[in-house]
DNA sequence: CAAGATACGCTACTTCGAGTAGCGTAATCG
DNA sequence: CGATTACGCTACTCGAAGTAGCGTATCTTG
């Protein structure tokens, strides 16, 4: 239990975090989701496929670590629950809309699908953390919370599994307004 | 072109539609959307899976021609536009409930988000004829259904795909009714 | 400066599913 | 019957995820 004094003996990781996140993101907005292989991310990284297995134990394991960095806390602003929930939706929609954030979601997600130990850690460790800090600063019940987030995320993932490309702050707005009348 | 008269020379293909469609729902809720292979698919329908691939060329396009096949076309009821579109979201809520037809639709979805070609596919023969239908119906612009079809189809999707379930009553009537405050 | 411990790079592998090729056989029309 | 077309089957190719094991590099401790 020395996890405050990691100096143990041998050579120590190399700071490859930020590197492979990078050449993860930087993967999938250049090759497309399929296209960001193993192989292909651990060469834009500089590093050896085997590494990247080291540290994370699947390609999905390791998008979600990616999105979790790119995303970080949520920034919510305002005073009033509505000027919250729309800063909190035009967050979601600026970090989807970044480069490779938007695929590299959509992409993990559809794993997900087809991959229950991934869809747990997808719901535990990047959803369950927005919902509780959603809760608290709405003070709405769980069950109203998780369909706040299918209908924000679904949405905005489904624009961008359809035509490849986020959705415009346009219907951001329109959604925002529709959101605000039914959560606000 | 003697597509009327189809009776040329030569054994005739087997009637394997139905079958095929049946065996693709079957296996997709029984093993899911990843442990659907074509082996197994072809298995469950009685068919060599080389004869799956005589008519549909790509396990994608067999899972949209079965999703084709559950949806069948809409049945908008009411007469005001209301009416219309609580059925329709209904609807569409109801059929991906439908043992398979949900997690197929979710895993297509997702497949296409790496394969464009599936994607077009997906847009062309899945969205575009219901957007047809839709937009006729209410008599809005086409940008105005493509997003509530990214609001009704994207927030059931992301509940099937994190919890594996389809979306309770409950919560799809405040789907419905949060989507009539702003598109009714 | 060793000695031990740990991590990295590399090559080669396994596994599994999508999709293909080609052969022998079954069904249908004329 | 003969031509034609489809089916079943076996055996592939291909690509990507994930693994094993060796040699080497980089630390900490004595």
């Amino acid at each position: 239990m020395q996890s405050s004094t990691p100096s143990a003996a041998g050579r120590p990781r190399s700071d490859l975090h930020a590197t492979a996140f990078a050449a993860t993101l930087r993967s999938v907005s250049e090759l497309g989701y399929a296209g960001a292989t193993m192989d292909r991310i651990a060469v834009a990284a500089g590093v050896a496929k085997t590494t990247l297995y080291r540290r994370w134990p699947s390609k999905g394991a390791l998008i979600v670590d990616c999105l979790l960095d790119a995303f970080g806390p949520v920034r919510l602003q305002g005073t009033d629950r509505g000027e919250i929930m729309a800063s909190a939706i035009h967050w979601v929609a600026a970090k989807i809309g970044e480069p490779g954030v938007g695929a590299a979601f959509a992409g993990v997600f559809s794993d997900a699908i087809n991959d229950p130990a991934l869809r747990t850690i997808l719901s535990e460790r990047l959803q369950e953390p927005y919902r509780l800090t959603l809760q608290e600063a709405l003070g709405e019940p769980d069950d109203r919370i998780l369909l706040l987030i299918d209908i924000v995320t679904g949405t905005l993932l489904h624009r961008m599994g359809m035509t490849g490309e986020p959705m415009v702050d346009a219907d951001v707005a329109v959604l925002v307004e529709m959101v605000l009348r039914t959560f606000g």
